[in-house]
DNA sequence: GTCTATATTATGATAGAC
DNA sequence: GTCTATCATAATATAGAC
């Protein structure tokens, strides 16, 4: 009970986080960064859709209402536009692994919390998975600047928890790689996968409703210490 | 026994399906095509590995060893260069569902023997999911046209599993989305993984060969009706 | 079929008035 | 800070000689 508390409010935190940073920027410096924000605004829509190559700055100027010029002198470049873009946009992906990874007493149930609350945050940002992806393709050297500890940490945290029997022992990266997998292929998938079963938006929606439940029941089935029946391997 | 047999050359036939076309294509129309088969091989590398936005005629012809001129001449425009390429692709990613689907005595078999063959032929073309998803993603009318029967196929053949009783009774869709998303995620993530986990191209390689137990065992471990432990929900 | 040279347009970026 | 007008270049595409 008390390290749900723990766990959630971390949780929620690294949901948040934008939101959070976006209105205290607001906020400071009035209604001189309007503009900007303007542009911002309009900037992250089209490089979250389009991509960087796919992206035009009349595009951007246009949705922000604006001219051309105007991106240019507040923003030297595209390029200066679109990495700092890229930086807000990482740092909400890539959220800090603080106390959460510690502070958790069950680590199926932290984990748990985690697919909960990162499809909720990959709900509120569809795109972002898709965009980050890009940008680790296109430009790795812009990528790499960016660094997530999640992942390290929760490998850590895997491995102390199986030794400590809580969870039945296993790859941790390999579940890693099934627990992120799960979770973002919908989001980075979903044109895909609506085209090739037909779905429409709203059965779409429904299925990603249910997502959490179906990536929990995995987690649970996979790590419960005591069901370890029918996982001898077939090949 | 006789349908793993079944099973197998068909979801061989679907690996290695573009090799056996390439090579009917060559050798059917000798040294004639010759060039055109330079420019194709040049041009999917290029989009493959830029997309289509990011890549440039000048830089598909310099790979061929030809001049721009040359691609105008044998392809009209970027698009149709692009979209003949895209045509081939699709039909990798997208085998057809034949009588594979129909073969199977045992469902769980089948879907393991699904699992192989196709992070087989993820290991042959990895840029080819990210790749699919850029087209549907930039390009939706293109990605409209081309059709994949397996999903729907699958999903079917999962219900009728279900109602006989050879597999736990489960959300179709819910779980190709898993399934899919385990397989495809290593191969589109694979520059994010990488830096997120400090990976070098060897680990990394051996996490992909391990992949495919991993991959089955959660098919097993969720589909064989007895293992029904510890599956209530959590939240 | 293949090349060089050139046309045409799109796009990022800047100059300068207000 | 914001705009209009313009520059410079990069990219697709074509013309025409060989």
């Amino acid at each position: 009970m008390a390290s749900r508390l723990v766990l959630t409010s971390w949780l929620n935190q690294m949901v948040n986080l934008s939101k959070k940073a976006k209105t205290q920027r607001v906020a400071a410096t009035a209604d001189k960064l309007d503009t900007k924000q303007k542009i911002l605004a309009a900037a992250e829509t089209e490089f979250m859709t389009r991509g960087y190559d796919g992206s035009r700055m009349q595009a951007i100027a246009d949705r922000a209402g604006l001219n051309k010029a105007m991106l240019h002198y507040h923003f030297r470049s595209k390029d200066e536009l679109f990495e700092q873009i890229f930086r807000d946009k990482a740092s909400l992906l890539f959220p800090k692994a603080h106390e959460g990874l510690r502070a958790h007493t069950n680590f199926i149930e932290f984990t748990c919390g985690f697919v909960d609350m990162y499809l909720a945050l990959l709900n509120q940002h569809p795109y972002l998975p898709f965009y980050m992806l890009q940008v680790a393709t296109a430009n790795a050297v812009l990528f790499s600047q960016v660094a997530a500890d999640f992942p390290v940490k929760f490998v850590r945290a895997f491995t102390a928890a199986a030794k400590a029997g809580q969870i039945r022992d296993h790859d941790p990266q390999q579940f890693l790689l099934s627990l992120v997998g799960m979770c973002m292929w919908p989001f980075i998938g979903k044109n895909m996968i609506q085209h090739n079963l037909g779905l429409s938006d709203a059965v779409f929606a429904t299925l990603l409703e249910q997502r959490a439940a179906e990536v929990k029941r995995y987690v649970v089935l996979l790590l419960t210490p005591e069901a370890r029946a029918a996982t001898r391997k077939k090949s």
